[in-house]
DNA sequence: ACGTTTGTCGAACGAGCGTTCGACAAGAAC
DNA sequence: GTTCTTGTCGAACGCTCGTTCGACAAACGT
């Protein structure tokens, strides 16, 4: 709270008239966050028909939102269980609507296809593992920007990295190459 | 420091007697971490000479590590950032080497197969989004095992959650498809 | 003109934090 | 048997935190 009234200008005691506490001044942050990134996804999907298309969009909508406010995933990722009960349910309705929305896209992308055995759950949290994650790393000056971070993303979570492959175990060369290469990384410092 | 103290049964002064300050104790959770998970993995892949093979063991020893360690998961997560900067850049050494040896492991995958134009780095980080993110949403109870867990994650790193596509864009069927079904969650609550 | 609402502030309260200090007991060394 | 090391502890220090309180001034309503 000081650190907010040193950036505001605004003293300690003012920051109080306009919320009411730490927890709710959290609250509103985490709620405002989801409900942008919410809202301005639907509006995204108007009409488009496509699933591989809204899954797109999905990534897209997310990524940009977390490239161009870092500040706000970090308290969303960091601050995720700090808020009490009353708010937390809040906080957790939203996300689950998030979620719901994200997974009905999976299932109208996988819809088409034959039933794959996968997990529809799993895929859809290591959905949001991989655009959740980018924080941690991205460096603005050095790492693409949404458009090309989406296409990666959305690129491997359909086909993969290996999008040629039919099969899985059998088409690979067993063969080892360059094997020993790891070992000189074993005693690196 | 005082919720250790409780927990552990000796008293706050004498946590002190066995770590020099907690910063330092953080520093000794961080890299011992880090140190068991790049040990076993590197003691697994001993001989091992198939990429794809190399690939599984990787995500299975990081899924299997955190599963079981959830508090040092939560601790080298949620505290990435909380050490100063003498240890700070000792436990980014280890986790360069880490990720260095995910990397290369990942380049002998991706070698056999024609270049994808696919960002190696994103591609490497969405792994590990992948795999660093279950620790949000895992439940013992209600989700599978580490074995399943890992199986699914590789499944959808190498050919995605549509293995059988080759091309992007064309395959899919471009009519809407239960597509009034999301209008009703646009004003649900 | 006057009372009330609105906005802003400095100062403080109580609690928690990481850390230190001196004391004390038990064992090892000589 | 005395000295020194090792381990453990309660009590406290200094600091930061979230929050509250009373004061004060400007704006507004009538």
């Amino acid at each position: 709270m000081r650190d907010i009234s040193r950036a505001t200008g605004l003293s300690l005691s003012g920051l109080y008239y306009y919320f009411t506490s730490k927890q709710h001044l959290l609250y509103l942050i985490q709620n405002n966050s989801f409900d942008l990134i919410l809202q301005h996804l639907q509006s995204r999907l108007q009409g488009v028909q496509s699933p591989p298309d809204c899954l797109h969009i999905l990534v897209q909508n997310h990524v940009e939102y977390f490239l161009s406010h870092p500040n706000e995933m970090k308290v969303l990722s960091h601050e995720e269980n700090a808020l009490e009960e009353p708010l937390r349910e809040k906080v957790a309705s939203i996300k689950r609507r998030y979620y719901a929305l994200a997974r009905q896209i999976f299932d109208e992308v996988v819809a088409d296809d034959l039933a794959t055995g996968l997990n529809p759950r799993i895929a859809v949290l290591s959905l949001f593992g991989m655009m959740n994650w980018i924080y941690k790393w991205h460096k603005p000056e050095l790492d693409p920007g949404a458009e090309e971070l989406t296409a990666a993303i959305v690129g491997i979570f359909l086909h993969g990295v290996i999008p040629g492959a039919a099969k899985p175990k059998e088409l690979f060369v067993v063969g080892g190459t360059r094997r020993d290469s790891r070992a000189a990384l074993k005693s690196a410092d």
